[in-house]
DNA sequence: ATTTTTATTGAATGATCGTTCAATATAAAC
DNA sequence: GTTTATATTGAACGATCATTCAATAAAAAT
């Protein structure tokens, strides 16, 4: 009995706010009296679903998670045409990531990696399940004969690389055509190391 | 005529605090008076030296693009032998980095170039020049024949992409051997982007 | 309608923030 | 030793911080 709990719609409603608070000021200026004008309601509120801010940051850093798992829509392909693996590929070098999430957020969330424990081994966790499904794809794909590596996991590792240092660098690009043609290269590279 | 000026010493020492307070509770968290503290002097000392805080921060910016700039320690070969450009190679995949430098605190600054055109002008204008770096070396290594490439800038840009990618990456690792050996395959992956 | 649970507000807390300013100390120049 | 410029301290400022708690409102169950 007595009032159904909003707690779960709440929370993520917070928690985005935070992440949108953030984008604009930056996480070190997102304080709970931001966060809760921002939402219109009475900054005690968060303190009633958020025990701490530190309750609230860990959600802000699932959330950061969440969507950066999101990113790389790596899953959902059986890879038995080289257009598949093309398409994959395409995928982890667009620029959706842009549009996705706030990098100066995610920076700042990454950032954290290296101050908190717990914090880090989830990003870990995180970075390498995206790995390992780049190896699955990768391996399936080497079945059908649409590739032929022989270290699927090295060639993983790199590929990412090139991902994560093209996107680390572009962050400073301004120009869009300068922007475009820099991911193109990388792209290209990322093609020749699967022998496409 | 008046007493001699401690400006430049001061300012140096205070950006030095602010750094290393900042490495062990985080840059969001490095408070006047917490730098102050570090230093066992007055926080309005800081304030003499530093109109506002806004401007310790741009010092701490400065201070942090030039060690990045010490990182990479390019220039100084003549790179007339293989010899010399795997040891150029090898600088670059070396873990100097995580000694000069903390990762956390590069990060955060780092975060703040998707909000402050002024920084973000300046990262870029760094790394640019990083890579028009590496672009002489491979090119006085080409002419000497040391190499045989085609593209000097796509290698270079790629070699960048590589090692920040590897770094960003290995952020995460706390293993010192899984550590050694991804840095590895992404150095061996640069040799053969060389064709060494 | 009363009970029970949660939602939400609003005020108050003490701590810390960055900044300002007056007062004192120190060192170089005359 | 007086002058002059800078170093340094210490106190105070108002603003904002995260957190706590009591009071009220709203909704679901009996």
């Amino acid at each position: 009995m007595g009032r159904t709990s909003l707690k779960d719609i709440r929370q993520k409603e917070i928690i985005l706010a935070f992440y949108t608070v953030s984008k604009k000021i930056g996480l070190e200026n997102a304080s709970l009296a931001r966060v809760a004008s921002h939402m219109g309601i009475n900054p005690s509120l968060i303190a009633h679903y958020f025990k701490t801010r530190d309750a609230m940051f860990a959600g802000l850093i699932a959330f950061t998670l969440e969507r950066y798992r999101d990113m790389y829509n790596i899953n959902g392909g059986d890879f038995k045409t080289e257009r598949q693996l093309r398409k994959l590929i395409d995928n982890l070098f667009s620029r959706r990531w842009n549009k996705l999430f706030d990098d100066g957020v995610f920076y700042s969330c990454y950032a954290y990696t290296y101050r908190e424990k717990k914090i880090k081994k989830a990003f870990r966790a995180l970075h390498d399940s995206l790995r390992g499904m780049l190896v699955d794809a990768l391996k399936k794909a080497k079945a059908n004969g649409v590739i032929q590596i022989q270290k699927e996991e090295e060639t993983a590792e790199i590929i990412f690389a090139l991902i994560e240092g093209a996107y680390y660098y572009l962050g400073m690009v301004e120009s869009k055509t300068a922007y475009d043609r820099k991911l193109k290269i990388m792209k290209k590279k990322a093609l020749e190391l699967l022998g496409l």
